[in-house]
This record gives structure tokens, C-alpha cells and sequence, in this order.
RNA sequence: GGCGCCAUCGUCUAGUGGUUAGGACACCAGGUUUUCAUCCUGGGAACAGGGGUUCGAUUCCCCUUGGCGCUACCA
């Protein structure tokens, strides 16, 4: 049995696709459950998609959602850009002898043949066919040029390309992974360029290219590619090389139905980050899209995941990439992580809010709020904004909130008063969330009032707003002299 | 236009030749709670349509419909 080895092959034209995510994500599964190994190879082949960073980013993204490549293009101690393993260069523009080796191989054996038809001509040719309703797709022109001809033009220097000469009878077949058997008729499939006029090849001769000599076993991609896999296969015949075991995955589509985009919104996964999803939740959820355990549980770590990966329950329907649920997954993995780990974690938030960096040092302080900030938060960022009042030297908020229901402000003042005078004669031993609680309980059932009366207005005192923590929570995070103060506020606002 | 893929609640999905078609998210109602959130309880919500095969199809087959993808010297 061949050693697995899957690999994710993004090209370096944008910010890493959470579609690519998933893949890459599948990749890492099978190859960790098979013992095998996961590569990250970089397809820029095309010159003028090019995006500055977008390599750096795609690593990144890898790394941030701890499926780090086995082999390929990785991250090195010191954080820079290697390339690792004994097969490479695993940049595809570093590799670039190596295809012209081929696609010669290709030529002298009458597979591939060279095309000088301009791109003009093409487009003619293209726009006729669809003004015909005729298929679209090479009329095969150059095919038939003598070999003097040819090498006339290439003499003169011709801008020229390859071209696949594609077998124009038989049936292309395979057994994919998650779709079963699927198969092309040859005489449908077009004449594709493997070489362009710039000397670079097409994805579609570097990819089987570079998976052979990379010895990829198991090729996972979107199921976009379904339809160029037959020209994969051919290609594999004409070089008599093994062919890999191919899986289509669905796609991850919008609200519409339709393939993510840039053009629709948030796609990469580094929109994610900066919103402040952990990884933990994203790879839980993107797992999720096309793929279930076959049980109830809905919560996995990676481990977990390793562990229950299986094919049989990949399935081909597109499946929708739903905010709501990735929300809900967040959600629940800011609730499961460690307050010390989750403020690790947020920390660069806080940071980047502004808020005075000192108070984030104080470890209990901090750690407070963090704990106060998760229980209503989606996201990390939801977390800094919904306790920026925990920050603040002074509260804003408008008096009248200070009254609780059908009561007035004149007793909120005097409720105000009362629990402030109670408060100052508590211990700083006393001072924790329970002490406080349960000595303000009993002190309101002592006096009788209504535990609105007391802690509505004291609660808004302390945050100012009309949904927060609860009054002992915010006030053992901001601690005796803070919640006083605060309290001495609200009592001042009130001058009836 | 051609070729291909897909089809269970709004969404992610489980499931079977005979089930009250299950779970989760979201939504609604009730409860707990000083507020919000959490938490608990309950609720509505699906087998695209038509033919077969069969004693019986959501399940197997075919067609239709719908959705999507590909149809570049982009990946």
C-alpha cells in the first residue's frame, strides 16, 4: 500500500478561500488518519492574477487553523517562508524547465500539438459558436500544420502555445471518491492549452505534472473541477503514470445558491480572523459543510475530527456556509476554552480597541472581564465591544434608565444611597461576586424592598446601559472602590 | 447553446423498501432571572413533480422540473 499523501494547491490570486479552507481541511483529515502526508503546493501559473502577500496569507491561514502543512511551502521557525520536502520546488514558477520537459514529451509523441492562432481569432471563433449555439471550443486549425510550417513560424518567432490533442473518440471514466462513477464523452472536450505564449504552463498540465512527481495519492478539490478531471485522465494515459484516487467536494455556496465569491461578501479566512472567530470554531464548522460523524455530537477538536473523518459520510449535495451556525459554533468554543486561554486570545482585540494597555495587564482585572464579556459575545470582537464599559473613567447614559419599571428616580436615589452606605461597610475580603451577592441579598430581604427596586438601578449605576452583566458580576471585576464610585455617580445624577 | 453534477424542515444534516421521518442552527411560546445573555420546557417547520418496480416507496429505476458548475493562453 502506497503511503497517502494529499496536498491543497491554492493559487497566490487573494486571500485564502474558506472554500480552500475545507478542502485543505479534508487533506489534512484523510492524511492524518492514514498516516499519511499533507502538502501545500503554490499554483502561480498565472502571471497576471498575481497578488502581492497572497502566499504569505494562504501559509498563514494554514497555520492559524493548526492544519500546518507536512511538506511543500511552510512556515519556518523564525515565522519565514521555506519550502521543505525532497520533491520540490513546490512553487510552481520555480519549476518551470520541468514542464517544458514534459509538454516536449507530449509533442514528440503527437499528443499535444503547437497553435499560433491568435487570440483574436479565438475570440471570433468563440463568439460565432455562441452566436450559432454551437458548442464553444477549438476548431482544431492548427492541428494539421505541416512540420515545415511549423517550424517556419517558430523560426520567426511566433507567439505560439500547446495545445492537448485530445483523442476525438472513446469515453473518459473514473470512480470518484465521493460521486461514484462518472464519465465524459473525448469527443466533447476541448483542445486545452497546456503551454502559453509566456512560457508558463496551465494549471491543468503543472497540476498532473507536479502530483505524479510529487507522488500525491489523493486529489480533493471543489467540485468545479469535475468537468476538467477527463483531460487529467488523458493526460495521465498519454504519460502512462498512475492514476490518483480523485474526490470532487461539493461546493460552498451563498444564501443564493451560488458558488462563494469575493464578489459576495466575506469568503476568505482571514475575514474570519479579524472578526474574531477562533479556529477551533471555523474548522469545527467547515467540517461540518458536506460531511457529519454519523452521530449527534456537534462539538469536535481537531483530534476528534482526525478520528472520525470518514469518506462514506462525505456527501454531494452544495451545502449553504450559514453565519448563524458559525456563530453558534464560536459561540460555544468561547464558552469551552479556558478564560486564561480565550483572554490570550482576545487580547490583540482589546489592543487594537484602544483601551488603556495597563488595565489589560492586571490579570485578574482583565481575565474579569473577559469572563463577563463572553456570555453575550459571538465573536472575539463582540467581547471588547460588549465591555467597554468596564474600561470607561466615566459612564454616559441617559439618568431616567436609572428607573427601575414602575418605580420613580427619587427612590432609585434612595436605593442608590442605602446600598452604597451597605457596600462601604463590606471587607475587601468580602469583595468577590459570591460575597457580595449574597450579603446584597440578604441585606435586601432584611429591608424588605423589592430586589428590583435595588438592583436595577445599581446595575445600571455600574455599566450604564440597559443590558449588561449583573451587578455583582460587574462590581467584583471592577472592585470596591470603582463600583462605589460609580454608584456615587448615579446617586449625583439625580437631583429631584 | 453544449456537457456535467445535485435534490429530506428556511439552513447544516440523520435515516429506512413498512419510522409518530430524528438531531442541530435559526424562529416562536412558556419558565428561571433586576436587564440582556445563559439555562430549562414546549412548538411550528421537510422527503420537488410525474411515471414505473413492489403487497408497500421518502428510499430502487426512468422522465420532468428546478438549482448549480464547467464551457479562457484563470485557477
Amino acid at each position: 500500500m502506497k503511503k497517502v499523501r494529499t496536498r491543497i494547491p491554492p493559487s497566490p490570486t487573494g486571500m485564502f478561500h474558506v472554500g480552500s479552507l475545507r478542502t485543505a481541511l479534508f487533506d489534512y483529515l484523510f492524511a492524518k488518519k492514514t498516516g499519511g502526508d499533507f502538502l501545500l503546493r503554490i499554483e502561480d501559473t498565472d502571471r497576471e492574477r498575481l497578488v502581492a502577500g497572497a502566499t504569505e496569507n494562504i501559509v498563514e491561514s494554514l497555520y492559524w487553523a493548526h492544519i500546518p502543512p507536512d511538506e511543500g511551502v511552510m512556515l519556518s521557525d523564525k515565522n519565514e517562508i521555506v519550502q521543505s520536502g525532497d520533491v520540490g520546488p513546490y512553487i510552481q514558477s520555480e519549476r518551470l524547465d520541468i514542464y517544458k520537459i514534459y509538454s516536449e514529451q507530449l509533442l514528440e509523441q503527437g499528443d499535444a500539438y503547437y497553435c499560433f492562432c491568435t487570440k483574436e481569432r479565438l475570440d471570433d471563433l468563440r463568439k460565432m459558436q455562441e452566436l450559432n449555439k454551437q458548442p464553444t471550443g477549438y476548431d482544431g486549425q492548427c492541428k494539421t500544420l505541416s512540420k515545415e510550417v511549423v517550424k517556419e513560424k517558430r523560426d520567426a518567432g511566433t507567439s505560439h502555445v500547446v495545445r492537448l490533442n485530445m483523442p476525438d473518440e472513446g469515453v473518459t471514466t473514473w470512480n470518484d471518491m465521493v460521486r461514484g462513477e462518472v464519465s465524459f464523452e473525448n469527443k466533447l472536450i476541448d483542445d486545452q492549452v497546456l503551454m502559453k505564449a509566456d512560457g508558463f504552463p496551465t494549471y491543468h498540465l503543472a497540476v498532473i505534472v507536479d502530483d505524479h512527481l510529487m507522488n500525491i495519492t489523493h486529489i480533493f478539490r471543489g467540485e468545479e473541477w469535475l468537468s476538467s478531471t477527463p483531460k487529467h485522465i488523458v493526460l495521465y494515459h498519454m504519460f502512462g503514470w498512475d492514476i490518483p484516487e480523485y474526490a470532487h467536494l461539493s461546493l460552498l455556496v451563498n444564501e443564493k445558491k451560488q458558488k462563494l465569491s469575493k464578489r459576495h461578501g466575506d469568503v476568505s479566512v482571514f475575514d474570519f480572523t479579524k472578526k474574531g472567530y477562533l479556529p477551533e470554531a471555523m474548522v469545527n464548522f467547515v467540517a461540518f459543510l458536506g460531511w457529519n460523524p454519523g452521530t449527534d455530537q456537534e462539538i469536535f477538536t481537531l483530534e476528534e475530527l482526525v478520528a472520525a473523518f470518514d469518506f462514506k459520510n462525505v456527501h454531494k449535495s452544495p451545502a449553504v456556509f450559514n453565519y448563524e451556525k458559525l456563530d453558534w459554533y464560536n459561540k460555544e468554543w468561547m464558552k469551552k476554552l479556558p478564560v486564561e486561554e480565550l483572554a490570550v486570545r482576545v487580547k490583540p482585540f482589546f489592543v487594537d480597541s484602544g483601551v488603556d494597555a495597563g488595565r489589560l495587564e492586571d490579570q485578574t482585572f482583565f481575565e474579569g472581564v473577559v469572563r463577563l464579556g463572553r456570555e453575550r459575545a459571538n465573536t472575539l470582537q463582540d467581547i471588547v465591544s460588549n465591555t467597554q464599559f468596564l474600561f470607561a473613567d466615566t459612564l454616559e447614559y441617559e439618568t431616567e434608565l436609572l428607573k427601575w419599571k414602575k418605580s420613580d428616580l427619587k427612590s432609585a436615589k434612595e436605593k442608590l444611597t442605602q446600598i452604597s452606605e451597605f457596600l462601604s461597610t463590606m471587607s475587601d475580603g468580602e469583595w468577590s461576586e459570591e460575597g457580595v451577592e449574597h450579603s446584597v441579598l440578604a441585606w435586601i430581604k432584611n429591608k424588605d424592598y423589592g430586589v428590583g427596586d435595588v438592583l436595577w438601578p445599581t446595575r445600571v449605576a455600574l455599566s450604564g446601559q440597559q443590558f449588561s452583566p449583573g451587578p455583582f458580576e460587574i462590581m467584583s471585576v471592577l472592585g470596591k472602590e470603582k463600583s462605589l464610585a460609580r454608584i456615587g455617580e448615579g446617586i449625583a445624577r439625580i437631583t429631584t
